[in-house]
DNA sequence: CTTTCGTGTTGCGTTTTCGGCTACGCACCT
DNA sequence: AGGTGCGTAGCCGAAAACGCAACACGAAAG
């Protein structure tokens, strides 16, 4: 039983060719070919059906695809691991955040952050909170953050910090220079929100089941540019964590309204590792970074 | 980089020897040494400190320790797997087990289930229940039964038994034949307790703390059998499940008198597997004959 | 201080494994 | 029918792994 072989394995998993594999190795078919024979003597079971048209995965091909990708992930990571300790400042940090609003967050430690770091890579990756969750669990992230991060066992949530909805309008509309908006008042205006696949929206929901109310959105999207660019246009307001929109408030296009008596949304950006995988030095430096980050940003906590 | 280097790796690990590991893996010492090698120059680190004396890992080489015992650990799983379902009934069950108490529950049920799997083997680990939650999450059992499951992540309860502590003396004692022996009356008998190390300690502390009072052990031992052989020379009495001295109870050595007013200790024996682990059909077999004899014992459930 | 023992390591010849090339059989599509 | 893509045997050369013997080194014993 050899290595290479799983490594290969991987490959064919991928592309579901020998072929393809091969070519994407830079080896012969034959090599694959003849690896994935090797893997199916050595586990006394076919892992592959032939076809003329490619290869499909038996049950025995399923079992070990999904263990082969972890272990080749995690034999990688103790390279890295080893790497740190030598003193060498490169790597990579391979992060998994959901959501438009996350990025918001995200894009500006990150460009702070590779400017102080500047033999980083990152790679980063947009997702569901399940899918970033899974991913860390899959080994194939070091940070997730995410949107209220499903409480899952795999995962420790490092820093939690909640982030308050604000009536978001354009500046043009009346109300922009108000300093708070009730609930009711709500009610009366041209609402866009996130569709009910969000979050936020189900916290949004709650803030109006509260009051006894239904809200009747004028738009429903999945995609929170869509929002902000309704807002923009004067076509209706939302309701977003300010930072969302911090710049486009900065630049004197929206305003960033509260929500009276302290009945705003909360949300909480969780951010997540894996507890039972150490972390490389630059995803710890990352983290630590991030969390130096909110601190300043909300030194409520 | 090759898997067999890492098997060779791991033996080192364990033996701390160049020429034990390649005895262990019938190898000349020569291989095991260029397999070192070539591990070194693929992570570009060294991984052991040569001496006249034997070797000693690096902090590099901990660090890949611990992920290549578990990788081997996670291939041979597969191998499991697929060997079940290509319906072949043989396989391996890990069991970790902790003290003697348990040992009373799970032998009689082992026995009983190889019979019915003449081809399964077992491999049975009396542990601290600490380190049975640390060896499933390692990968290393496939099946823990411990006292009082830290409620740590990685393990998944999949069955919790109460039992009540009754008090256990011996059948010359003159309260051998009471119905209920009340704290009070227990305090005045010679003890023979576990000693703090042990879950069942801390709840039999609690027992009289909730009376305000305080037990004075006149024996404080880390072993059961030893406070099994007081309590049958009549040197004490001491506080057990029934289910621990039931063979002595029904040769009439011994008698377990319940503590008066429903105030007995009660512990949990928790059955917890790895829940990001699939289970073999072996140990999938031996939980479920665990659970139905639970069951069986304990209809009260 | 010398011998002895046990350690890990080097040199070299042998064995095993791996990879690439070419050619083949096969099913599907045109 | 012919073409196109697939996975796969046969052969051969290259590379890797192995085992044997001999070596260097250091600690412990004499």
């Amino acid at each position: 039983m050899n290595l290479r072989a799983l490594l290969y394995f991987d490959e064919l998993v991928r592309t579901n060719s020998m072929r393809a594999a091969a070519e994407n190795l830079n080896v012969a078919p034959t090599a694959v070919s003849r690896q994935i024979e090797n893997l199916e003597e050595y586990f006394g079971a076919q892992l592959v059906e032939r076809s003329n048209r490619g290869i499909r995965l038996t049950a025995a091909g399923r079992l070990l695809a999904e263990r082969a990708g972890k272990t080749l992930r995690e034999l990688d990571h103790v390279h890295q691991l080893i790497d740190d300790l030598k003193g060498l400042q490169g790597g990579k940090v391979v992060l998994y955040a959901n959501g438009a609003t996350v990025a918001n967050v995200i894009a500006p430690v990150l460009a702070e952050f590779s400017l102080l770091h500047p033999r980083l890579r990152f790679e980063v990756t947009i997702s569901s909170a399940r899918e970033a969750i899974e991913a860390l669990a899959a080994g194939e992230a070091d940070i997730a953050v995410t949107l209220f991060a499903p409480p899952m066992a795999g995962v420790k949530v490092r820093l939690s910090s909640e982030v308050a909805y604000d009536v978001i309008l354009s500046r043009q509309h009346p109300l922009s220079k108000a300093e708070k908006i009730t609930v009711v008042e709500l009610m009366k205006l041209p609402l866009a929100l996130p569709d009910r696949g969000f979050a936020a929206r189900q916290a949004i929901d709650d803030l109006f089941g509260r009051e006894k109310l239904e809200p009747d959105p004028l738009f429903v999207t999945s995609s929170l540019d869509m929002l902000k660019e309704l807002v923009l246009r004067g076509a209706a307001v939302t309701l977003l964590p300010e930072l969302a929109v911090r710049r486009e408030v900065e630049a004197g296009l929206l305003s960033a309204v509260p929500i009276a008596d302290g009945k705003a949304v909360r949300t909480a950006i969780d951010l997540c590792v894996s507890p039972d995988r150490q972390l490389t030095a630059a995803a710890k430096a990352l983290v630590e970074f991030i969390e130096d980050h909110v601190r300043v940003a909300n030194p409520a906590r």
